[in-house]
RNA sequence: GGGACUGUAGUUCAAUCGGUUAGAGCACCGCCCUGUCACGGCGGAAGUUGCGGGUUCGAACCCCGUCAGUCCCGCCA
């Protein structure tokens, strides 16, 4: 039905006679002669309807509408000197229409347009409802490509690496931890269920036991939670898991991968090896373990200044056992109003969505020279003023804003702030790509809800052996890959040991015979020769995304879901027939709301 | 579970403080136009202002409820 794509015609191709076929994306009807831009996954190309070249061509064309599906045979000529448009791929020529074939007209008005020419935005209910209409046009396009072209790059690195490609199971069994699951009945199995996969962390160590040592997956997940931006409850990681590496090979390895995705997808050459830093470091330099590393506004631990410090806020703070620290926002004195950060701003809401009381701040002027409340000012001597004003880094018009309490909320209070104020202040460099290697995660942390620890990535990771004194406080040997402030992937040494495997169960609050019956076959498993192991996994439609440039990753996937977690295009989720039911042993216990 | 924002013609947006017949671009329909390329010109049709209640002499606008979409908190090993 073609000899060419339409995006794809060049000067080269004048003389030839072609066979086009795509959608009408706009008509130009001069009355005397007719244009059409035809268009197709390649680009478009202006057809040229002439009556005395062709009288039955122009009689079809005087009737297309827009979206129309047409088959154009024509001969390609050279544009007029004066007619040429370099503003077009295909620009330089024109197809002189013979015939025109409609293949399918549309019977209905469009609900949006589609033409390449049309950058207005359309309501996100409306593309996600008539998602094929929205995939035709040139951002959805654009994306799915980009999707494919990274994918393609890391399938084709990944091989060059001896990985090999293996699938696994998507009906599963559901695991202790986690987010919620999504179940299946069994037909077959009466009152028993299987579990969508969270990520196939368990099956890629299983495949490492099975003598794999290379593997890789482009693989669907499934989480049972509420939706963000940049989360919907089925999304896509590229997983990876490896025998016989020790952690230094690993993020050797995967920063080629990124590397290598960068300079096919953005033509950007990555400077290797990657900046890390340790949790620990993370945590005390941003009050994240994901800090975004495009603008400064680091957090100043100042704890040890103020501990014997007449202000009861914060030396009461270091008294308890909690910390006071500080950003420095640089020109905040003329930026940041004292009303945006008391009991009301916007500064102030920041750090109380956080669960801090409030935020402390002083204003440095010149010659050292500082505006803040009495309370500060009068218990500050003239040699901590200068520790405080040299440790932060202060200069005349920048404003110090304090965090004081236990330190896990000013640490995710001054996070916020300092987010929330490099975007107010734009102080977040345009086409930056900050990459950054978070390393040495804790094993557990403490979740008070519970009264007991839980693992921080998942309980698989392997501890530093350094630490094995103390498992419940070591450091696991885990990595996270951030970008800009982002989670772009994460992974770990996986233990391969048995005993140490069932200890580390057995700190979460797994009984013994609890963790056999949840994860016996994995014990199982190590205990036959499990190779040493760990991987890592990124996620898909967050990479994409941001090499797209976008803020949601419903932008980067086909068929994507709203925020009830619905596809607004087949309706789904749906209701299921009693005999459904009846043959799945379920019954429902749903109870329509009434009716006001 | 909670907070916030949005919903007006097919679509993208307007509509002063609650006050004329709810307007405009694009799309659609009709006519004109032989070098446009977001073609142009003339004319036309197109509205349950998401839905339901309320306040008012009068509601797109204010209030309550509800539905849908979005952003965020909780949640997401």
């Amino acid at each position: 039905m073609r000899s060419h794509s339409c995006g794809d015609l060049r000067s080269e191709a004048i003389g030839e006679t072609v066979l086009l076929s795509g959608w009408v994306d706009r008509r130009r009807d001069h009355g005397g002669v007719i244009f059409i831009d035809l268009r197709d996954r390649s680009g478009t190309v202006q057809i040229t309807v002439d009556p005395d070249l062709g009288a039955e061509a122009f009689a079809a064309a005087e009737h297309l509408r827009n979206e129309t599906v047409l088959q154009v045979k024509g001969v390609v000529r050279a544009r007029p000197a004066e007619a040429l448009n370099d503003r077009l791929a295909t620009g330089a020529v024109e197809v002189l229409a013979e015939t025109l074939l409609v293949l399918n007209a549309p019977r209905r008005p469009l609900p949006f347009q589609v033409s390449v020419h049309d950058e207005e935005p359309v309501r996100e209910e409306l593309r996600l409802r008539h998602r094929y209409l929205d995939l035709r046009r040139e951002r959805m396009r654009r994306n799915l490509s980009l999707r494919h072209l990274t994918i393609q790059t890391a399938r084709r690195f990944l091989e060059d690496e001896g990985f090999i490609e293996v699938e696994t199971p998507v009906l599963t069994r559901s695991t202790p931890e986690g987010a919620r699951d999504y179940l299946v009945p069994s037909r077959v199995c009466g009152g028993e269920w299987f579990a969508l996969p969270q990520s196939p962390q368990l099956f890629k160590q299983l495949l490492m036991v099975g003598g794999l040592e290379r593997y890789y997956q482009v693989a669907r997940c499934f989480r049972d939670e509420d939706l963000r931006a940049d989360r919907q409850p089925e999304f896509t990681q590229l997983d990876l898991e490896m025998s016989f590496l020790g952690q230094e090979q690993i993020l050797e390895l995967n920063e080629r991968l990124i590397a290598a995705i960068w300079k096919k997808v953005k033509g950007i050459e990555l400077p290797l090896p990657l900046p890390r830093l340790t949790w620990h470091e993370a945590m005390e330099r941003y009050g994240c373990d994901r800090p975004d590393t495009r603008y400064g506004m680091e957090l100043t631990n100042v704890s040890d200044l103020v501990a014997d410090m007449g202000f009861k806020v914060f030396s009461g703070a270091v008294a308890s056992g909690g910390s006071v620290k500080c950003i420095a926002v640089p020109g905040g004195n003329d930026a940041v109003s004292n009303v945006r950060i008391k009991p009301g701003g916007d500064v102030f809401s920041q750090a109380q969505a956080a669960g801090a009381g409030g935020l402390a701040f002083i204003r440095v002027r010149e010659n050292g020279e500082i505006d803040t409340i009495g309370a500060i000012k009068d218990n500050l001597s003239e040699a901590k003023k200068a520790e405080l004003l040299e440790r932060t880094g202060a200069v005349p018009g920048t404003l110090l804003l304090f965090g004081a309490g236990d330190t896990a909320t000013v640490n995710k209070a001054l996070d916020r702030v300092r987010q929330y104020l490099a975007k107010e202040l734009g102080l977040v460099p345009e086409g930056a790509w900050n990459f950054l290697w978070v390393l040495d995660f804790p094993m557990f942390e403490f979740n008070a809800d519970e009264n007991r620890l839980e693992a921080l990535h998942h309980p698989f990771c392997a501890p530093n052996p350094a630490d094995a004194h103390d498992l419940a406080s070591a450091r696991a040997q885990a990595y996270d890959l951030v970008l800009n402030g982002l989670e772009l992937g994460g992974g770990s040494l996986r233990i391969h040991d048995s005993d140490l495997q069932r200890q580390v169960l057995q700190t979460i609050g797994l009984a013994p015979e609890e963790a056999e019956k949840q994860f016996g076959f994995l014990l199982e498993a190590l205990e036959m020769g499990a190779p040493p192991h760990g991987g890592i996994a990124f996620g898909v439609d967050r990479l994409v995304m941001l090499l797209a440039g976008e803020d949601s990753i419903r932008d980067t996937i086909a068929f994507p879901k709203t925020q009830q977690a619905r596809c607004l295009m087949t309706g789904a989720p749906g209701g299921a027939s009693d005999a459904q039911l009846q043959e799945l042993h379920v019954a429902s216990t749903w109870v329509e709301p009434e009716e006001n």
